[in-house]
DNA sequence: TATAAAATACCGACCATGTGGTTTCTTTGC
DNA sequence: GCAAAGAAACCACATGGTCGGTATTTTATA
């Protein structure tokens, strides 16, 4: 890192990279070591070079959070793209995008991870995805409000709690496959 | 609190004071505003004096948190102890010890979020919390141990998740008699 | 039971460090 | 040449932690 100035220029790579760094610090180690000097170390750059593109703490937080709820937000709009069946689509788009299967790579779950636990651990983010979370309520309510897909959701967020603090669940793959069918639009009926 | 020297000692009022307005400030303004300086004043004593009762603070934090915990425990055990039905009577008892109906009051709520906040953001806790959760589950495994008694817990969680963040539930009573009923022996048959 | 001694509860001043933030400067890229 | 990217040297301040002191409570002893 000698020639640090002289090294080319590409402000959209190193944003990029202090945003995923500054959330896996989040994840690895907690909020409160995710400060300007850790992520700076971590991304081969100096304190004011991250505060150049990030001015507090806050919008670097912040900026984390909106970046995760992108995310998030994009990857259940792309499975409900991909569903041929409207009913519950919003509901199954946000169980695949919740819970982690193996297969699917820890980019999916780190990304949730990273909202659930900047969420939880400051209120003003909480607001925000309080607020993203029922508009999209409200915006899929013709399709995706009854009781039963509701509960699904919720077991999808209580597999992903599990997951994260390391409790042991039974069969993941077969409770998936449980809450999908809880999906499926007679299910209430019978 | 001119006299404070000569104020009477109650070393135990004290502590319990101590963990619950750490407890608290935990909730309101997340981990990092729990200082030592923020907790003496939220009880009337000097940073010293809270010290001289949790040398450091993580020994503080943890203090919390075991104490979280042992309250979660104690609620889990008094409602297994008295539901007559032994098939699925720690998911009732978790059922109603992790989420909050209206007349509760908050104390249980509190308590649940301290747990759940503090162990989501400290991966040291997140150890704890799993293995506290696991053994229960192992002890557990013969009355409670089919996957529709794991969604139940799961759901349970998820409205918690929801609560605490502030999304729209659509009727949580509702939905707890649901959960109940799917706690009860004969429900896989059918 | 009286009292000395030891232990406890708590205070208050202090220190080292890390943090968020400011400022100034150099380099690069257009 | 000029604006943006980033370095580097600062600063004020809060925080965790140390230390020596003082009042109170408990324990030991006579």
């Amino acid at each position: 890192m000698e020639n640090a100035y002289k090294r080319k220029k590409q402000p959209e790579v190193i944003r990029r990279a202090l945003l995923d760094q500054a959330a896996r610090i989040t994840l690895e180690q907690g909020l409160s070591k995710v400060t300007f000097q850790a992520v700076a170390d971590a991304v081969g750059v100096t304190k004011g070079g991250v505060m150049h593109h990030f001015s507090t703490k806050n919008a670097l937080v912040l900026e984390v959070f909106n970046d995760a709820m992108a995310k998030f937000e994009a990857e259940v709009n792309t499975a409900m793209a991909n569903d041929p069946i409207k009913y519950g689509s919003f509901t199954r788009a946000y169980i695949d995008a919740t819970i982690s299967l193996g297969e699917k790579g820890q980019a999916e779950f780190d990304n949730q991870a990273t909202l659930y636990v900047l969420m939880l651990g400051d209120s003003e983010l909480r607001e925000l995805w309080a607020q993203w979370a029922n508009a999209q309520l409200k915006k899929h309510a013709d399709t995706d409000n009854t009781e039963t897909l509701c509960m699904a959701r919720l077991v999808a967020d209580g597999i992903w709690l599990s997951d994260f603090s390391g409790i042991d669940i039974l069969d993941k793959h077969s409770l998936r496959e449980r809450l999908i069918k809880m999906t499926q639009q007679d299910f209430d009926a019978q």
